[in-house]
DNA sequence: GTAGGTGTTCGACGTCAATCGAACATTTCG
DNA sequence: CGAAATGTTCGATTGACGTCGAACACCTAC
């Protein structure tokens, strides 16, 4: 059974280490997603929809961690995947730190 | 002419991008030096002082990463070197994102 | 049913950073 | 002077992570 098909993408993670976090944010492509999904309605853009410089299955190694690291939420619809930012829930542990990346330049 | 010779050291970076600063801080052994920096007076914690779970040459490594992020400035006194942590400098910069790493339990 | 679009998983590869140990430089102290 | 203490630097090793490509699963059309 697939893990899709057990659904546990929609489960958030219990409880996420600071090391978790900067993990998570320590790689530009990931920040790139975030910074993104901070500019559009929440369940509006699916995986596919963002412009990355790399292939389908780096993606979505990229969507898994941030996943992890209680950054974002995700929730099938039809044959896509749509995605939440997990803004309020993730401040509510690191105050300040998703704003920091969100304020970051583009591209750098 | 060695590094130390010309005094390099006291140098602190003219710009620190969010990358550079989310690469030293996702290192635990960093994270300890700041939190056990921050618990004492500016200038009193010689590299050596610190009890760190690595060896000589590694410890000076990651002295050096802080310093290259601007996190700490260093001072030389007789054959040590002091340390002081940068902490209104590099909130300036970031705001929130130190205070994280300082309010993170030790050995966490 | 067949085809196309979307996303995951897996193995393999390359690269980068942390680590160690040894050699070295500098200062201090006997 | 010689010896000990403090840090730095360098080469080599190792492990982790980002990446790709192919195979697979699922949904939605036609």
């Amino acid at each position: 059974m697939s893990v899709r098909t057990r659904n546990l993408t929609h489960t958030p993670p219990a409880e996420v280490s600071l090391q978790d976090a900067l993990d998570a944010l320590g790689d530009p492509v990931r920040r790139t997603i975030l910074r993104d999904l901070a500019g559009s309605p929440d369940w509006t853009r699916a995986c596919g929809t963002f412009d990355l410089p790399v292939t389908k299955g780096t993606r979505s190694h990229h969507f898994a961690v941030l996943r992890a690291a209680g950054l974002i939420e995700q929730r099938d619809e039809g044959s896509r995947r749509l995605n939440r930012l997990r803004r309020p829930e993730f401040d509510e542990h690191f105050p300040g730190l998703l704003d920091l990346v969100l304020a970051e330049p583009a591209a750098g």
